[in-house]
DNA sequence: TTGTAAGCGTTATCAG
DNA sequence: CTGATAACGCTTACAA
């Protein structure tokens, strides 16, 4: 028994009025009687109508969906800046629709055309790691007036607005505060050099140690992926050598954790003899026996920064040209027993 | 400068053919020459075409969107679930739709609206801690043919599907052990009773206590809420008693968190003293220094359940009647060092 | 193998 | 204040 959904045919076949007399009593047409309206609405409830966005939507060219395209959605970052957006988004109406890219640039294209095709009016993305040649996207700037926001992991493309945290600033301040804290000799655990946040938060490591006079060693950088085996490794490596630093400074809070476990079965006291801190400020980092200090990214905040320039954006495209918009937050050190010496 | 996207008119006319001819070639229809469908999809690549599937979806009733109502999408638990049915209907063209309920029946009656209207082709769905009154969901089963699919926190409604896990029997394991490791005053820390899922939690751990000759005391069952500081104060209060437990199995990771920060600040020593087990299998719960027992809910397995569920009910839905489904995963202990005396 | 035209459920324009 | 009708972009009988 298949229930079919009244339309507003099937109100005004009832009511004998016409469907344009339905569609406004609906919608509160101010030039329509108090009478009807009422009556309407009425029937409407009782025939238990429920408007086909789908229609609307061709018609009006809005669907009132957006599209998210991250990596995975089921880490705290990602997750939390998709909370921010839409808490920003769905008082307006809008809904989100997630997509995961597995980190693949293959399927991250894929979702982009299935997303356009599903009319979206517009997209939030945090490209693959797998990302590096950009035209895909370009193409979509310049063959749509589909609005693109990229957050977190962006690319720098001429009217693509983008919400990142200042990971530089953010690896400058984690990389300072482990100089005043006194130590000498600061090891710098890299993410994947692919993407800006970690070229940055590189940069701001370098640009530290040389406004303090320290020398920025080649060796003291190490490549590591976002693992906690990984951060084991790399402490093993380093220890392997005669000079071992006396702090570390790890682009990821999971690479941060891998190091501090291998420290602590190589009986090597934190924050004693080595220091380390950590990025992303993952919930696990403050629940430790010893909290692990790190550099918080505000993912809600950064959801919600880019739902408004999505808003804005939306706003402006009504009156004109559209600009980009380039917001960039700070980021917040939280400094725990892992890097506090003093 | 709005750069309007072509249609299968646009097509039609450039090549001097019927729409019809335009769509049929696209679609890769049998009867449609190979050289029309050559020129007709290259055109269409030059066009820089792009199907429209709302109108697609106005024409065959399929959106080929599911909603997904949480209470917070960034959570381990809520995120992975997500992750579990975007993994699973993604490959059959299925994009998720999220919605945050913020625990909110009001909300959640909204959500499921919007959805709706959306023409959602189905709806999977966790209810918030306030619906206690389900008659919202019960009239969505009376009124349309979306198929609707509780996930964990589910209500028993007649003709809905459901996927959990078996909260009893993981409530009963987790008690189990505590008393296989020689524990003899085990307490629980129950949630929101409002729920099943905590309803079931506790029945397990009555049934496993009662199984073992061990009586079941009222005041050994404490309802915490799912954070760290009810933990804690459920510790305090209880060490605020003259006979105080050896054993604490709590309905929550956090408040199970809560309550060893609790003990060792008290200088209680866990597990020799008092054991902790939690349930969630949170992240955290691993990488402590002494890492927490906990039961893992198998969450991305859930969600391609809820996902493959869907599958089922969509084709059946073709066929004839639907049947509901009760699908049932079975919870895994993950005994740590919080419960180890032996 | 291809074309014509109806229809999906709305909204909006133009008349009345 | 209300009605008739076109249009949004696509699919699909029914014809040819």
């Amino acid at each position: 028994m298949n229930k079919k959904s009244a339309t507003i045919y099937d109100i005004s076949k009832k009511l004998n009025v016409s469907v344009a007399t339905v569609s406004r009593a609906l919608n509160n047409h101010p030039r329509i009687s108090q009478a009807t309206k009422e009556l309407v609405n009425k029937t409407a409830k009782e025939m238990n109508y429920k408007q086909n966005n789908l229609a609307k939507a061709l018609k009006s060219g809005e669907t009132k969906n957006v599209g998210i395209i991250v990596p995975f959605v089921n880490t705290n970052f990602f997750s939390s800046v998709i909370r921010g957006i839409e808490e920003e988004l769905s008082p307006f109406g809008y809904h989100v629709i997630i997509c995961q890219s597995h980190e693949d640039v293959n399927i991250e294209k894929r979702h982009l055309n299935t997303l356009l095709n599903a009319q979206v009016d517009g997209i939030f993305m945090s490209v693959s790691r797998t990302t590096i040649d950009t035209s895909h996207i370009q193409s979509i700037l310049d063959t749509t007036n589909t609005p693109i926001i990229f957050f977190d992991r962006k690319k720098d493309i001429p009217g693509i607005s983008t919400v990142t945290i200042d990971d530089y600033r953010g690896g400058y301040m984690a990389t300072e505060h482990l100089i005043k804290e006194g130590y000498k000799n600061i090891c710098h655990f890299s993410g994947d050099l692919n993407l800006e946040i970690y070229q940055n938060r590189l940069n701001g490591y370098k640009q530290a140690l040389t406004d303090h006079h320290f020398q920025v060693k080649d060796e003291n950088i190490i490549t590591t992926g976002s693992s906690i085996e990984e951060g084991i490794e790399a402490i093993k490596t380093l220890w392997d050598r005669k000079s071992v630093p006396d702090a570390i400074f790890s682009a990821s809070d999971f690479a941060a954790l891998g190091a501090c476990q291998e420290l602590k079965k190589k009986k090597i006291k934190i924050p004693q003899e080595v220091a380390v801190i950590g990025f992303s400020n993952e919930p696990f980092t403050q629940f430790m026996e010893l909290p692990i200090s790190s550099v918080d990214q505000t993912p809600v905040m950064m959801g919600k920064m880019a739902g408004q320039v999505f808003l804005e954006s939306v706003k402006e495209n009504g009156s004109g040209i559209s600009t980009e918009k380039k917001v960039v937050l700070a980021p917040q050190l939280y400094i725990r027993k892992s890097s506090k010496r003093k």
